[in-house]
DNA sequence: TAAGGAACTTAGTCTCTGTTAAGGTACACG
DNA sequence: CGTGTACCTTAACAGAGACTAAGTTCCTTA
């Protein structure tokens, strides 16, 4: 019996409507996002949704639980890697690749968490937690005269800079990377 | 027998309405706020909203036209006062006080666009667009050699690190005005 | 003081939409 | 083959909540 529950035949259809939701989402909002829009989108009708998730609340809880545990693994995978030297740039640059990567998630993530289930929700900011003070340990590192909620409200600003990319479409995606690296940079290195 | 208020003229109940609601959209979400809950907060129930507005939807509209628009006009205020000099700085200093005073209304203004009116959601757009083009020429002032797609794509990212004010609690106001702006200065000064 | 009306109340109504019910079809597998 | 199972369909249900109707109070004003 290693056919486990997870389809190793089909696995496509439950990815296809994570992806296609996250798209609605960001374009129209949870709320005005049916779940008939959601089959639809992916190819299949409405009540399909309930054979692979506990319903649109649930959806939507799974996506960004997804989102922060991935943004976390890449995060802690980058210090790791630096073994005790400077990671500050990695993650700079690792967020600005996640950003301009993903707009519709970055969009929805940050606007509609208060859809979100209870428990999902709880879980998020856990995961948004750890990952905001991996930062904040490599700010510190960088500037070790930083108090530690000073430390906090930079890497929340940063990250408010690096997330504005879903408002800026009209530069190329290299000159935005260039752009967003060094304004993070910059942003971060301020005397405050 | 409560002699409330509204002894002469009627000040407050419309914009008692707004305010309360503002705060019930920040802090739940515009779709998990009921009419009932908006009226219970002001001391009036649910159905008189429709005595000061054409529905819900139209007073989110009202509130984030409100908004921007006062936005835009104390950012024209400003670049007038200057004469031609520079006024950025000032630019920013109105903007992070803005961010910092009313964090609800940031919070609501850049997560339930999606949920306003079609017309309020363009006349935002509009009032938006022309606050940040005040914000582009400044940009322009101060460093010439910028190119104006690249002006535009740093303005957003500074409106995106400036408004992580709700995100930040635990700093003292005066100091989070000081690091907030000169994070700012910074960002914007960076050599992209 | 009577009239008018603004502001509010309670008691519905009605639509939208998430969710469930009750099957169908294709394919793996004994 | 038959049988179970994963996946999907359409049809119906049910609850929530925005909005309307109709009546009340009270202030303003002539």
């Amino acid at each position: 019996m290693s056919s486990t529950t997870t389809s190793r035949r089909r696995p496509s259809r439950r990815g296809e409507l994570l992806a296609v939701a996250a798209q609605l989402f960001a374009e129209r909002g949870f709320a005005n996002v049916t779940v008939d829009d959601i089959g639809a989108a992916a190819g299949v009708s409405g009540p399909a949704l309930y054979h692979h998730f506990d319903g649109k609340e649930a959806l939507l809880g799974e996506m960004l639980v997804s989102i922060s545990a991935s943004l976390l693994e890449r995060g802690r995978s980058i210090v790791e890697q630096a073994q005790g030297g400077p990671a500050l740039d990695r993650l700079i640059a690792m967020h600005v690749d996640f950003a301009l990567d993903d707009r519709p998630l970055i969009t929805v993530h940050f606007r509609e968490l208060v859809n979100a289930p209870d428990a999902d929700r709880r879980r998020v900011r856990d995961l948004q937690n750890a990952y905001v003070e991996i930062w904040v340990q490599e700010l510190l590192n960088a500037h070790p005269e930083l108090d530690q909620q000073v430390a906090r409200t930079k890497v929340h600003a940063a990250f408010g800079l690096m997330n504005s990319t879903p408002y800026s479409t009209r530069v190329r995606r290299d000159e935005m990377t260039t752009i967003l690296r060094s304004m993070t940079r910059a942003a971060l290195a301020a005397d405050g």
